[in-house]
DNA sequence: TAGTATTATTTTGCATGCAAACTAATTATT
DNA sequence: AATAATTAGTTTGCATGCAAAATAATACTA
């Protein structure tokens, strides 16, 4: 190996990549039990968080890509979680509200985090809080970087 | 908000999602330069530490999906970066060989690390090992805890 | 006010991630 | 040796992530 910064186990990339995607998988079988997606458990959890935001705010809140975004809400209000509907006085603007469904869901949700936890047995919760951190700088880093105008 | 666990500021996933996210598409310039996505860097550079192994430890270097990696092998394969060849000895086996080109491109490769890294301007080195060990971590429980069998 | 720039969302096309079904080759059993 | 079980990879179908183009509506400007 010519390039040591090139060695996968010093890439801070992949160890995300493998933990994410891992994470992610782990909440499967959970989110499965709801009849949801990993993005549209965030989706429900930015809902449950604020009701009636608009779909830049919930852009925002759940960091979800735009272009999925308009697909995963489609699919939400086939499952009534949700409605989109224009805004009075901008009509670009779309709000998003839960219906009823969508809140009664809440109740099984909340079993999620607790049921998630148990995945992580050995890791002590000091770790996590730090791990929080450490990834916040990372997306600080990124967002900050990342912006060649203003 | 009547579940406080239910908070998308205190879920790890979401961080690890949004970070992960992140980073990729901060490499994704940097990667089109080098006509590689970033699961397709990911094989590059698992082949440039060992050549000539097998799919299986491909998957295993990697931790990209198996049904990914077929598609990805076949695309890497018609920009001439690799071969795919079954094994003498076992024939289900399939050997995955660089050729010229992709031996060459390690030396674009070599820059990638160091310009991803001014990403992380205000990022101390240690807070990245530390990081990258809190990830380790993450994945260790997460593979020990998913394994009913055994 | 006509025309232009900007903003909010959606659509499109490509590249995965993932689980499950499927195929081919090898090994284990009887 | 014939059949069953296992292993290595591929294919399939669905759900994103993402950049770029397309729409539609609003704000701005001459």
């Amino acid at each position: 190996m010519k390039y040591d910064q090139l060695k996968l186990d010093q890439q801070l990339c992949h160890r995300l990549y493998i933990a994410s995607n891992g994470l992610t998988r782990a909440y499967r079988p959970l989110l499965d039990a709801l009849n949801l997606t990993y993005p549209q458990y965030v989706v429900m959890m930015a809902l449950w968080e604020e009701d009636g935001i608009t779909v830049q705010t919930l852009l925002q809140k759940t960091a979800v890509n735009g272009g999925a975004m308009s697909l995963i809400l489609k699919k939400m209000m086939d499952k009534k979680l949700l409605s989109v509907t224009p805004s009075d006085e901008d009509k670009r603007k779309k709000l998003i509200h839960l219906l009823p469904t969508g809140i009664q869901l809440q109740e099984q949700a909340a079993e999620v985090p607790t049921k998630i936890q148990c995945s992580f047995a050995n890791i002590e919760k000091s770790d996590l809080h730090q791990l929080i951190n450490l990834l916040d700088k990372v997306c600080l880093d990124l967002d900050t970087t990342a912006e060649p105008e203003s």
